[in-house]
DNA sequence: ATTTATTGTTGGTATATACCAATAATTCCC
DNA sequence: GGGAATTATTGGTATATACCAACAATAAAT
């Protein structure tokens, strides 16, 4: 008894149409990397319809990451994605530079503290032990891209802060204070950016991000820095290479590095 | 990060403090996982607001993978991640029950057709190369989880869809094909999920995703397999353990497996 | 007891409107 | 010319309303 609405094909509904055709003005080039995106408003005008089903359309976008907000200046363009060897994480920054990226580093935030629980067991201090944390915000080719909190023991590494922290700080543990990255353990998951990390990275509160965490360790397997990483979702790729290695079960699974 | 330094003077508005609210029942346990959360109306209703702000409040819940939709049928608790060590790739479906996970495997497809450039690359076959592809759904205590497709050369392992797919390839492939996982390479990136992956993942469209794809090479470093799966994202984590090898630069990172 | 209608609930889509705060562009005044 | 005040534009939030299709539960008919 269903009545001809003659739709056989898809749900194609109304604001998925107007996304197709934003797609579509991306993917032609009509609107390269970085070009503002038409506004709200102006969307809803040229495909007549509200404006909350025009903010639908360029939400789907967001959400693809073909394009981003930035607050009330527009959306934009997405650039395209940043491939990180978590491997290599002793220098993600040589690694950028290597691949010619414009990589900027600032400093949110450096502070000596008592370490609370859930890093003073990665860090295997005992509880309330001083450790360094700061808070750094990576830019790649102008665009923020990751924020990243590293805790390294203050008892070991006691004037670290007083070190220019705009560098790979593994090459500055490395240099400074003979502490080496031997190992290291590598998580990484998808969740919602909290509403300060979301206004650092030019995000809207409650986007989806990539977090990875990292405990590296030197020769000895002890663990002296812990990191934790937010990526900006559509901005990232995370890639590693693997060996099967066909040994007695129970060994840890590892990563190599050069 | 998110909960030490927590000199938030947020902006508080309203579908923001509903989340609030919501979010505070889950962790106190009032609503423990899988348990269906309050519908748009109803909390509209107890509320006070308007439906579109309920609704806002909910969302943000789902952005934040405390919650899931399940189409018209409601909203729920999320369950807990499934954790994933990406070096264990040979066998998933071992590592899933040695955890005490109900894995459920299901067919959704499967095919033999000639290889796509893409997929001609990664196998290092001709192009138009026959390759069998299958979809599998996986679903973690009921949950659906992931969406895999894997394509291996139909040349080499002729009958292999023959064999019962709801169990793991690489061990299907090493036990009657004799081709043993040796190395592989592994990306993983966030993305959009596509209509049809959203559907089978009971997700609302145009939500993001986990994106996990995997090289596997044999001893003689011959491709043989390529993957590649679609996790719901508030339900994946990865995880790896590295080695930092001071070899002379160059050489590739590698994962290591027992 | 099984099948078939009916009804109510749910999320998804869509419209029209309104106000706010931050930003960008413009005008005005000195 | 340079700085301050004004105006326009933008996304974010919010309300109130409406219809639809999928689904669940119940009632009615067989």
């Amino acid at each position: 008894m269903t009545q001809p609405t003659d739709k056989n094909t898809e749900p194609e509904t109304h604001f998925a149409r107007i996304a197709d055709a934003l797609r579509q003005q991306i993917k032609s080039g009509a609107l390269c990397a970085g070009a503002a995106l038409p506004s709200e408003r102006s969307v809803a005008d040229i495909h007549n319809v509200s404006r909350m089903t025009a903010r639908r359309a360029l939400e789907a976008l967001e959400a693809e990451g073909l394009a981003y907000s930035e607050g009330r200046r527009g959306r934009f363009v997405s650039p395209g994605r940043v491939s990180y060897d978590v491997s290599q994480m002793v220098s993600f920054v040589a690694d950028a530079q290597a691949k010619g990226l414009d990589l900027d580093i600032t400093v949110i935030d450096a502070e000596t503290l008592p370490a609370d629980p859930r890093i003073a067991r990665a860090l295997a201090l005992g509880d309330d032990a001083p450790v360094h944390k700061y808070i750094r915000l990576f830019r790649v080719n102008g665009h923020p891209t990751f924020l990243e909190t590293e805790y390294v023991s203050a008892a070991l590494y006691p004037d670290l802060l007083g070190h220019d922290l705009r560098q790979s700080t593994t090459a500055l543990l490395d240099q400074h204070f003979g502490a080496t990255a031997r190992t290291g353990e590598i998580t990484s998951r998808m969740r919602a950016m909290s509403h300060a990390e979301a206004e650092h990275l030019g995000q809207s509160p409650n986007r989806a991000g990539l977090e990875l965490e990292q405990i590296i360790q030197n020769a000895d397997g002890q663990p002296f820095c812990f990191g934790r990483q937010i990526w900006r979702g559509e901005l990232a790729e995370f890639s590693a290479c693997a060996i099967v290695e066909t040994r007695p079960s129970g060994t840890k699974p590892t990563i190599q590095k050069p």
